[in-house]
DNA sequence: TTATTTATGATAGGTTTACTATCATTATTA
DNA sequence: TAATAATGATAGTAAACCTATCATAAATAA
Protein backbone atom coordinates (compact mmCIF):
# COMPACT_ATOMS: atom_id res chain seq x y z
CA UNK A 1 0.00 0.00 0.00
CA UNK A 2 1.79 2.79 1.46
CA UNK A 3 0.14 6.77 0.77
CA UNK A 4 -0.90 7.07 -3.16
CA UNK A 5 1.32 9.91 -4.20
CA UNK A 6 1.54 10.42 -8.31
CA UNK A 7 3.74 12.92 -9.65
CA UNK A 8 2.72 14.72 -12.49
CA UNK A 9 5.74 15.24 -15.20
CA UNK A 10 6.21 16.49 -18.79
CA UNK A 11 4.72 13.33 -20.99
CA UNK A 12 7.05 13.95 -23.27
CA UNK A 13 10.15 12.25 -21.29
CA UNK A 14 8.78 9.10 -21.73
CA UNK A 15 6.80 7.11 -24.22
CA UNK A 16 4.25 5.40 -21.74
CA UNK A 17 4.42 6.40 -18.28
CA UNK A 18 6.19 4.04 -15.43
CA UNK A 19 3.99 5.28 -13.02
CA UNK A 20 0.88 3.29 -14.73
CA UNK A 21 2.17 -0.30 -14.74
CA UNK A 22 4.42 -2.79 -12.66
CA UNK A 23 6.65 -3.02 -15.03
CA UNK A 24 7.19 0.57 -15.42
CA UNK A 25 7.58 1.29 -11.57
CA UNK A 26 10.36 -1.64 -11.40
CA UNK A 27 12.06 0.19 -14.11
CA UNK A 28 11.71 3.73 -12.13
CA UNK A 29 12.69 1.67 -8.79
CA UNK A 30 15.82 -0.07 -10.26
CA UNK A 31 17.13 2.41 -12.17
CA UNK A 32 17.64 4.70 -9.50
CA UNK A 33 19.28 1.44 -7.80
CA UNK A 34 21.76 0.94 -10.84
CA UNK A 35 22.16 4.58 -10.89
CA UNK A 36 23.23 4.57 -7.76
CA UNK A 37 25.23 1.41 -8.03
CA UNK A 38 26.83 2.14 -11.21
CA UNK A 39 26.78 5.41 -11.91
CA UNK A 40 25.15 6.84 -15.12
CA UNK A 41 27.74 5.94 -17.63
CA UNK A 42 27.96 2.21 -16.86
CA UNK A 43 24.19 2.14 -16.26
CA UNK A 44 22.41 0.54 -19.60
CA UNK A 45 19.04 -0.72 -20.61
CA UNK A 46 20.44 -3.85 -20.80
CA UNK A 47 21.99 -4.59 -17.53
CA UNK A 48 18.63 -2.87 -16.35
CA UNK A 49 16.13 -5.06 -17.44
CA UNK A 50 18.56 -7.58 -16.56
CA UNK A 51 17.97 -6.97 -13.23
CA UNK A 52 14.28 -6.36 -13.29
CA UNK A 53 14.09 -9.63 -14.99
CA UNK A 54 12.69 -7.87 -18.24
CA UNK A 55 14.31 -7.69 -21.52
CA UNK A 56 15.65 -4.08 -23.35
CA UNK A 57 12.85 -3.86 -25.76
CA UNK A 58 10.49 -3.63 -22.93
CA UNK A 59 12.28 -1.07 -21.16
CA UNK A 60 12.75 0.61 -24.43
CA UNK A 61 8.88 0.69 -25.01
CA UNK A 62 8.78 3.27 -21.50
CA UNK A 63 11.70 5.30 -22.36
CA UNK A 64 13.60 6.48 -26.06
CA UNK A 65 17.03 5.97 -24.10
CA UNK A 66 18.79 5.96 -20.97
CA UNK A 67 19.25 10.10 -21.14
CA UNK A 68 16.28 10.25 -20.44
CA UNK A 69 15.23 8.25 -17.69
CA UNK A 70 17.85 10.52 -15.80
CA UNK A 71 15.51 13.61 -16.68
CA UNK A 72 12.76 11.77 -15.28
CA UNK A 73 14.13 10.87 -12.47
CA UNK A 74 15.38 14.37 -11.71
CA UNK A 75 12.30 16.52 -12.75
CA UNK A 76 10.79 13.79 -10.03
CA UNK A 77 13.19 14.89 -7.35
CA UNK A 78 12.76 18.72 -8.43
CA UNK A 79 9.10 18.38 -7.90
CA UNK A 80 9.22 15.91 -4.82
CA UNK A 81 11.49 19.02 -3.18
CA UNK A 82 9.17 21.65 -4.29
CA UNK A 83 6.03 19.70 -2.45
CA UNK A 84 7.99 18.70 0.85
CA UNK A 85 8.51 22.96 1.09
CA UNK A 86 4.69 23.15 0.05
CA UNK A 87 3.86 21.34 3.02
CA UNK A 88 6.62 22.32 5.22
CA UNK A 89 5.97 26.07 4.74
CA UNK A 90 2.02 26.15 4.94
CA UNK A 91 1.65 27.81 8.31
CA UNK A 92 5.10 29.78 7.91
CA UNK A 93 5.01 33.29 7.52
CA UNK A 94 8.28 34.44 8.64
CA UNK A 95 10.11 34.35 5.10
CA UNK A 96 13.23 34.05 6.81
CA UNK A 97 11.97 30.68 8.78
CA UNK A 98 10.78 29.72 5.50
CA UNK A 99 14.27 29.84 3.45
CA UNK A 100 15.44 28.16 6.38
CA UNK A 101 13.47 25.44 5.44
CA UNK A 102 13.48 24.87 1.99
CA UNK A 103 17.86 24.60 2.57
CA UNK A 104 16.49 22.19 4.57
CA UNK A 105 14.48 20.39 2.26
CA UNK A 106 17.27 20.79 -0.19
CA UNK A 107 20.18 18.70 1.90
CA UNK A 108 18.03 16.38 3.17
CA UNK A 109 14.79 15.86 1.13
CA UNK A 110 15.29 12.11 1.15
CA UNK A 111 14.71 11.55 4.86
CA UNK A 112 11.36 13.09 4.65
CA UNK A 113 8.38 11.22 4.74
CA UNK A 114 6.04 10.18 3.42
CA UNK A 115 7.40 7.18 1.40
CA UNK A 116 6.56 5.23 -2.05
CA UNK A 117 6.77 1.99 -1.90
CA UNK A 118 8.82 2.13 -5.50
CA UNK A 119 11.28 4.77 -4.85
CA UNK A 120 13.98 4.99 -2.58
CA UNK A 121 14.58 8.68 -1.87
CA UNK A 122 18.00 8.69 -0.41
CA UNK A 123 18.81 6.37 -2.71
CA UNK A 124 17.36 8.84 -5.33
CA UNK A 125 19.30 11.68 -3.59
CA UNK A 126 22.50 10.24 -3.85
CA UNK A 127 21.72 10.30 -7.59
CA UNK A 128 20.40 13.59 -7.89
CA UNK A 129 23.37 14.98 -6.22
CA UNK A 130 26.34 12.55 -8.26
CA UNK A 131 24.67 12.73 -11.76
CA UNK A 132 21.30 15.59 -11.77
CA UNK A 133 23.57 18.21 -13.34
CA UNK A 134 24.11 15.81 -16.57
CA UNK A 135 20.71 16.35 -17.10
CA UNK A 136 21.25 19.55 -18.76
CA UNK A 137 24.50 19.70 -19.70
CA UNK A 138 24.38 18.74 -22.92
CA UNK A 139 24.56 19.58 -26.67
CA UNK A 140 20.57 18.94 -26.63
CA UNK A 141 20.09 21.42 -23.23
CA UNK A 142 18.45 24.41 -25.59
CA UNK A 143 15.95 21.87 -27.60
CA UNK A 144 14.50 20.14 -24.18
CA UNK A 145 14.58 23.40 -22.40
CA UNK A 146 12.12 24.05 -25.55
CA UNK A 147 10.01 20.79 -24.70
CA UNK A 148 9.65 22.00 -21.10
CA UNK A 149 12.03 19.09 -19.75
CA UNK A 150 13.30 21.32 -17.46
CA UNK A 151 10.56 23.21 -16.55
CA UNK A 152 9.99 21.72 -12.70
CA UNK A 153 13.45 23.30 -11.70
CA UNK A 154 12.69 26.21 -13.24
CA UNK A 155 9.71 26.81 -11.00
CA UNK A 156 11.17 25.49 -7.40
CA UNK A 157 13.91 28.12 -8.39
CA UNK A 158 10.92 30.81 -8.76
CA UNK A 159 9.20 29.62 -5.67
CA UNK A 160 12.78 29.78 -3.57
CA UNK A 161 13.89 33.06 -5.56
CA UNK A 162 10.50 34.58 -4.14
CA UNK A 163 10.82 34.07 -0.67
CA UNK A 164 14.51 35.21 -1.14
CA UNK A 165 12.62 38.16 -2.60
CA UNK A 166 10.43 38.78 0.48
CA UNK A 167 13.55 38.62 2.78
CA UNK A 168 15.12 40.83 1.15
CA UNK A 169 13.58 43.09 -2.07
CA UNK A 170 16.23 45.18 -2.64
CA UNK A 171 18.49 42.20 -2.85
CA UNK A 172 19.63 41.67 -6.89
CA UNK A 173 20.06 38.23 -7.32
CA UNK A 174 17.20 36.13 -6.12
CA UNK A 175 17.10 33.48 -9.08
CA UNK A 176 21.17 32.71 -8.79
CA UNK A 177 20.80 32.90 -4.89
CA UNK A 178 18.26 30.26 -5.49
CA UNK A 179 19.65 27.98 -7.72
CA UNK A 180 23.28 28.34 -6.59
CA UNK A 181 21.88 27.26 -3.10
CA UNK A 182 20.52 24.24 -4.71
CA UNK A 183 23.46 23.76 -6.72
CA UNK A 184 25.80 24.22 -3.98
CA UNK A 185 24.22 21.77 -1.66
CA UNK A 186 24.50 18.90 -3.63
CA UNK A 187 28.14 19.65 -4.54
CA UNK A 188 29.49 20.37 -1.14
CA UNK A 189 27.41 16.73 0.00
CA UNK A 190 29.59 15.40 -3.46
CA UNK A 191 32.87 17.18 -2.46
CA UNK A 192 32.81 16.36 0.99
CA UNK A 193 32.90 12.25 0.13
CA UNK A 194 34.99 12.62 -3.02
CA UNK A 195 37.02 15.89 -3.24
CA UNK A 196 37.48 17.13 0.70
CA UNK A 197 39.83 19.75 -0.49
CA UNK A 198 37.19 21.31 -2.26
CA UNK A 199 35.07 22.20 0.70
CA UNK A 200 35.50 23.07 4.43
CA UNK A 201 32.77 20.05 5.51
CA UNK A 202 33.95 17.59 7.07
CA UNK A 203 34.58 14.19 6.13
CA UNK A 204 33.86 12.64 9.31
CA UNK A 205 31.12 14.99 10.51
CA UNK A 206 27.12 14.93 8.99
CA UNK A 207 27.83 16.06 6.10
CA UNK A 208 24.33 17.53 5.66
CA UNK A 209 23.67 18.75 9.11
CA UNK A 210 27.30 21.25 8.23
CA UNK A 211 26.01 21.63 4.67
CA UNK A 212 22.65 22.75 6.03
CA UNK A 213 24.31 25.40 8.81
CA UNK A 214 26.95 26.72 6.17
CA UNK A 215 23.89 27.47 3.67
CA UNK A 216 22.17 29.05 6.33
CA UNK A 217 25.19 31.05 6.67
CA UNK A 218 25.72 32.49 3.91
CA UNK A 219 22.25 33.08 2.83
CA UNK A 220 22.14 35.60 6.23
CA UNK A 221 25.04 36.91 5.08
CA UNK A 222 23.63 37.45 1.92
CA UNK A 223 20.92 38.97 2.12
CA UNK A 224 21.07 41.03 5.58
CA UNK B 1 56.21 31.16 -32.87
CA UNK B 2 54.07 32.42 -30.41
CA UNK B 3 55.42 32.19 -26.43
CA UNK B 4 56.54 28.89 -25.22
CA UNK B 5 54.38 27.80 -22.68
CA UNK B 6 54.47 24.26 -21.43
CA UNK B 7 52.31 23.32 -19.15
CA UNK B 8 52.92 20.27 -16.96
CA UNK B 9 50.35 18.16 -16.00
CA UNK B 10 49.82 14.49 -14.36
CA UNK B 11 51.75 12.19 -16.45
CA UNK B 12 49.00 9.76 -15.53
CA UNK B 13 46.50 11.41 -17.93
CA UNK B 14 48.42 10.42 -21.02
CA UNK B 15 49.94 7.75 -22.62
CA UNK B 16 52.71 9.71 -24.15
CA UNK B 17 52.97 13.58 -23.71
CA UNK B 18 50.87 15.48 -26.89
CA UNK B 19 52.19 18.80 -25.78
CA UNK B 20 55.78 16.84 -27.62
CA UNK B 21 54.99 16.28 -31.09
CA UNK B 22 52.84 17.79 -33.93
CA UNK B 23 50.53 14.68 -33.69
CA UNK B 24 49.70 15.34 -30.31
CA UNK B 25 49.19 19.17 -30.50
CA UNK B 26 46.56 18.58 -33.56
CA UNK B 27 44.92 16.37 -30.66
CA UNK B 28 44.92 18.62 -28.29
CA UNK B 29 43.48 21.50 -30.43
CA UNK B 30 40.80 19.63 -32.56
CA UNK B 31 39.79 17.72 -29.35
CA UNK B 32 38.77 21.45 -27.77
CA UNK B 33 37.17 22.32 -31.31
CA UNK B 34 35.19 19.43 -31.44
CA UNK B 35 34.42 19.05 -27.77
CA UNK B 36 33.19 22.79 -28.37
CA UNK B 37 31.41 21.65 -31.54
CA UNK B 38 30.04 18.23 -30.91
CA UNK B 39 29.69 18.12 -26.84
CA UNK B 40 31.49 15.60 -24.79
CA UNK B 41 28.95 12.68 -25.34
CA UNK B 42 29.24 13.00 -29.13
CA UNK B 43 32.43 13.23 -29.29
CA UNK B 44 34.99 9.95 -30.37
CA UNK B 45 38.52 9.46 -31.58
CA UNK B 46 36.97 8.73 -34.59
CA UNK B 47 35.35 12.01 -35.53
CA UNK B 48 38.81 13.67 -34.03
CA UNK B 49 40.97 11.20 -35.96
CA UNK B 50 39.17 12.31 -39.23
CA UNK B 51 39.60 15.61 -38.38
CA UNK B 52 42.82 15.53 -38.15
CA UNK B 53 43.85 13.61 -40.87
CA UNK B 54 45.27 10.72 -38.87
CA UNK B 55 43.74 7.07 -37.67
CA UNK B 56 41.80 6.23 -34.37
CA UNK B 57 44.72 3.80 -33.51
CA UNK B 58 47.24 7.17 -33.88
CA UNK B 59 44.97 8.77 -31.26
CA UNK B 60 44.92 5.94 -28.81
CA UNK B 61 48.86 6.22 -28.89
CA UNK B 62 48.08 9.76 -26.81
CA UNK B 63 45.07 9.17 -24.90
CA UNK B 64 43.76 5.58 -23.16
CA UNK B 65 40.11 7.37 -24.30
CA UNK B 66 38.03 10.64 -24.37
CA UNK B 67 37.38 10.83 -20.37
CA UNK B 68 41.27 11.20 -20.10
CA UNK B 69 41.52 13.98 -22.60
CA UNK B 70 39.25 16.06 -21.01
CA UNK B 71 40.77 15.58 -17.47
CA UNK B 72 43.81 16.91 -19.68
CA UNK B 73 41.77 19.31 -21.00
CA UNK B 74 40.17 20.85 -18.06
CA UNK B 75 43.97 20.43 -15.99
CA UNK B 76 45.67 22.70 -18.22
CA UNK B 77 42.87 24.86 -17.45
CA UNK B 78 43.26 24.66 -13.89
CA UNK B 79 46.91 25.21 -14.73
CA UNK B 80 46.36 28.13 -16.67
CA UNK B 81 43.91 30.53 -14.51
CA UNK B 82 46.42 29.54 -11.73
CA UNK B 83 49.14 30.60 -13.78
CA UNK B 84 47.15 33.39 -14.43
CA UNK B 85 46.34 34.29 -11.08
CA UNK B 86 49.75 34.49 -10.12
CA UNK B 87 51.30 37.03 -12.81
CA UNK B 88 48.56 39.29 -11.94
CA UNK B 89 48.69 39.67 -8.79
CA UNK B 90 52.56 39.40 -7.99
CA UNK B 91 52.43 43.35 -6.90
CA UNK B 92 49.17 43.09 -5.47
CA UNK B 93 49.19 43.56 -1.57
CA UNK B 94 45.61 44.11 -0.76
CA UNK B 95 43.75 40.47 -0.56
CA UNK B 96 40.56 42.08 -1.31
CA UNK B 97 42.18 43.36 -4.56
CA UNK B 98 43.63 40.20 -5.12
CA UNK B 99 40.69 38.43 -5.01
CA UNK B 100 38.85 40.74 -7.76
CA UNK B 101 41.85 39.49 -10.25
CA UNK B 102 40.92 36.17 -9.35
CA UNK B 103 37.40 36.71 -9.68
CA UNK B 104 38.41 38.13 -13.13
CA UNK B 105 40.26 35.61 -13.95
CA UNK B 106 37.67 32.68 -13.27
CA UNK B 107 34.99 34.84 -15.72
CA UNK B 108 37.56 35.81 -18.60
CA UNK B 109 40.81 33.17 -18.71
CA UNK B 110 40.08 33.17 -21.94
CA UNK B 111 40.37 36.59 -23.20
CA UNK B 112 43.94 36.71 -21.35
CA UNK B 113 47.04 36.90 -22.86
CA UNK B 114 49.59 35.54 -23.96
CA UNK B 115 48.45 33.42 -26.65
CA UNK B 116 49.42 29.45 -27.47
CA UNK B 117 49.16 28.22 -31.15
CA UNK B 118 47.52 24.81 -30.54
CA UNK B 119 44.89 26.08 -28.08
CA UNK B 120 42.24 28.83 -28.78
CA UNK B 121 41.59 29.61 -25.09
CA UNK B 122 38.38 30.71 -25.57
CA UNK B 123 37.22 27.88 -27.20
CA UNK B 124 38.44 25.96 -24.35
CA UNK B 125 36.72 28.10 -21.91
CA UNK B 126 33.14 27.20 -23.51
CA UNK B 127 34.12 23.57 -23.01
CA UNK B 128 35.34 24.31 -19.27
CA UNK B 129 31.58 25.69 -18.72
CA UNK B 130 29.63 23.01 -21.07
CA UNK B 131 31.34 20.16 -19.70
CA UNK B 132 34.36 20.77 -16.61
CA UNK B 133 31.87 19.17 -14.23
CA UNK B 134 32.14 15.83 -15.55
CA UNK B 135 35.46 15.39 -14.88
CA UNK B 136 34.77 14.71 -11.62
CA UNK B 137 31.28 13.49 -11.63
CA UNK B 138 31.84 9.95 -12.55
CA UNK B 139 32.20 6.26 -10.97
CA UNK B 140 35.63 6.22 -11.12
CA UNK B 141 36.24 9.69 -9.04
CA UNK B 142 37.93 8.04 -5.78
CA UNK B 143 40.18 6.45 -7.74
CA UNK B 144 41.37 8.73 -10.20
CA UNK B 145 41.50 11.47 -7.20
CA UNK B 146 43.97 8.91 -5.50
CA UNK B 147 46.38 9.14 -8.63
CA UNK B 148 45.90 13.06 -8.39
CA UNK B 149 44.24 13.88 -11.47
CA UNK B 150 42.33 16.83 -9.86
CA UNK B 151 45.45 17.83 -8.18
CA UNK B 152 45.57 21.27 -10.13
CA UNK B 153 42.11 22.03 -9.24
CA UNK B 154 42.90 21.44 -5.42
CA UNK B 155 45.85 23.53 -5.77
CA UNK B 156 44.07 26.11 -7.35
CA UNK B 157 41.23 26.23 -4.58
CA UNK B 158 43.76 26.17 -2.28
CA UNK B 159 45.30 29.55 -3.29
CA UNK B 160 42.45 31.05 -3.65
CA UNK B 161 40.87 29.62 0.18
CA UNK B 162 44.37 31.92 1.01
CA UNK B 163 43.14 34.91 -0.37
CA UNK B 164 39.78 34.64 1.48
CA UNK B 165 41.60 34.12 4.70
CA UNK B 166 43.76 37.17 4.32
CA UNK B 167 40.97 38.89 4.07
CA UNK B 168 38.19 37.51 6.61
CA UNK B 169 40.62 35.51 9.23
CA UNK B 170 37.56 34.30 10.39
CA UNK B 171 35.92 33.39 7.69
CA UNK B 172 34.91 29.99 8.43
CA UNK B 173 34.54 28.48 4.72
CA UNK B 174 37.40 29.86 2.29
CA UNK B 175 37.42 26.19 0.49
CA UNK B 176 33.59 26.25 -0.13
CA UNK B 177 33.46 29.42 -1.06
CA UNK B 178 36.78 29.46 -3.16
CA UNK B 179 35.37 25.94 -5.31
CA UNK B 180 32.15 27.66 -5.47
CA UNK B 181 33.22 31.23 -6.86
CA UNK B 182 34.87 28.78 -9.64
CA UNK B 183 32.12 26.89 -10.01
CA UNK B 184 29.15 29.74 -9.81
CA UNK B 185 31.37 31.50 -12.76
CA UNK B 186 30.91 28.79 -14.69
CA UNK B 187 27.40 27.96 -13.81
CA UNK B 188 25.98 31.13 -14.95
CA UNK B 189 27.84 32.12 -17.49
CA UNK B 190 26.19 28.66 -19.01
CA UNK B 191 22.68 29.32 -17.35
CA UNK B 192 22.34 33.08 -19.10
CA UNK B 193 22.80 31.39 -22.44
CA UNK B 194 20.75 28.05 -21.78
CA UNK B 195 18.84 27.89 -18.92
CA UNK B 196 18.16 31.99 -18.09
CA UNK B 197 15.54 31.40 -15.50
CA UNK B 198 18.02 29.71 -13.49
CA UNK B 199 20.01 33.17 -12.88
CA UNK B 200 19.42 36.90 -12.86
CA UNK B 201 22.55 37.03 -15.10
CA UNK B 202 21.04 39.41 -18.86
CA UNK B 203 20.70 37.04 -21.71
CA UNK B 204 21.42 39.74 -23.53
CA UNK B 205 24.10 41.93 -21.99
CA UNK B 206 27.32 40.85 -21.44
CA UNK B 207 27.31 37.54 -19.52
CA UNK B 208 30.53 38.12 -18.30
CA UNK B 209 30.42 41.36 -17.16
CA UNK B 210 27.57 41.12 -14.93
CA UNK B 211 28.82 37.42 -13.70
CA UNK B 212 31.58 39.39 -12.76
CA UNK B 213 30.16 42.11 -10.31
CA UNK B 214 27.51 39.31 -9.36
CA UNK B 215 30.54 37.34 -8.36
CA UNK B 216 31.98 40.47 -6.37
CA UNK B 217 28.99 41.54 -4.85
CA UNK B 218 28.53 37.96 -3.06
CA UNK B 219 32.38 37.62 -1.65
CA UNK B 220 32.18 41.32 -0.64
CA UNK B 221 29.03 40.62 1.58
CA UNK B 222 30.00 37.25 2.55
CA UNK B 223 33.68 38.51 3.84
CA UNK B 224 32.33 41.93 5.66
C1' DT C 1 -18.64 -16.55 -23.39
C1' DT C 2 -15.68 -15.19 -27.21
C1' DA C 3 -13.30 -11.66 -29.66
C1' DT C 4 -10.24 -7.95 -29.46
C1' DT C 5 -6.97 -5.08 -27.85
C1' DT C 6 -2.90 -4.23 -25.06
C1' DA C 7 1.33 -5.40 -22.63
C1' DT C 8 5.18 -8.08 -22.30
C1' DG C 9 8.68 -11.47 -23.62
C1' DA C 10 11.74 -13.72 -26.94
C1' DT C 11 14.63 -13.31 -30.54
C1' DA C 12 17.19 -11.29 -34.21
C1' DG C 13 19.76 -7.96 -36.39
C1' DG C 14 21.97 -3.50 -37.66
C1' DT C 15 24.80 0.47 -36.46
C1' DT C 16 27.98 2.86 -33.75
C1' DT C 17 31.37 3.18 -30.18
C1' DA C 18 35.33 1.69 -27.88
C1' DC C 19 39.19 -0.46 -28.05
C1' DT C 20 43.36 -3.86 -29.42
C1' DA C 21 46.57 -5.92 -32.60
C1' DT C 22 49.50 -6.31 -36.51
C1' DC C 23 52.22 -4.84 -40.18
C1' DA C 24 53.98 -1.39 -43.45
C1' DT C 25 55.96 2.99 -44.06
C1' DT C 26 57.97 7.21 -42.98
C1' DA C 27 60.81 10.18 -39.91
C1' DT C 28 64.43 10.66 -36.55
C1' DT C 29 68.40 9.63 -34.39
C1' DA C 30 72.68 7.05 -33.64
C1' DT D 1 74.01 3.60 -43.17
C1' DA D 2 71.72 1.26 -39.56
C1' DA D 3 68.65 1.35 -35.91
C1' DT D 4 64.84 3.19 -33.56
C1' DA D 5 60.62 5.63 -33.05
C1' DA D 6 56.31 7.55 -34.77
C1' DT D 7 52.58 7.23 -37.67
C1' DG D 8 49.33 5.20 -40.98
C1' DA D 9 46.60 1.42 -42.83
C1' DT D 10 43.89 -2.23 -41.95
C1' DA D 11 41.41 -5.71 -39.49
C1' DG D 12 38.76 -7.31 -35.98
C1' DT D 13 36.19 -8.01 -31.35
C1' DA D 14 32.93 -6.78 -27.78
C1' DA D 15 29.70 -3.96 -26.00
C1' DA D 16 26.26 -0.34 -26.31
C1' DC D 17 22.41 1.48 -28.56
C1' DC D 18 18.40 0.90 -30.92
C1' DT D 19 14.60 -1.16 -34.14
C1' DA D 20 11.73 -4.78 -35.84
C1' DT D 21 9.03 -8.88 -35.73
C1' DC D 22 6.46 -12.52 -33.84
C1' DA D 23 4.47 -15.19 -29.98
C1' DT D 24 2.10 -15.27 -25.83
C1' DA D 25 -0.24 -13.69 -21.81
C1' DA D 26 -3.28 -10.46 -19.65
C1' DA D 27 -6.93 -7.19 -19.65
C1' DT D 28 -11.03 -5.42 -21.72
C1' DA D 29 -15.08 -5.17 -24.79
C1' DA D 30 -18.76 -7.19 -27.40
Amino acid sequence: MGIEIKIALNEGLYLKDPQDSVLGRNIIKHSILLLSDLGFEAFNFKKLSLEIGSTESSVYRYFENKHLVLIYLVSWYWEWVAYLIRINTLNINDPKRKLEIIINCFVSASFENPSIDYLDKSKLHSVIIAEGIKVYRTKDVDEEYGKGYFRNYKQLITTVAGVISEINPTFQYPYALASNLFEMSNNHIYFAKHLPRLTDISVYGNTVDEVEIMLNYFTDKLLS
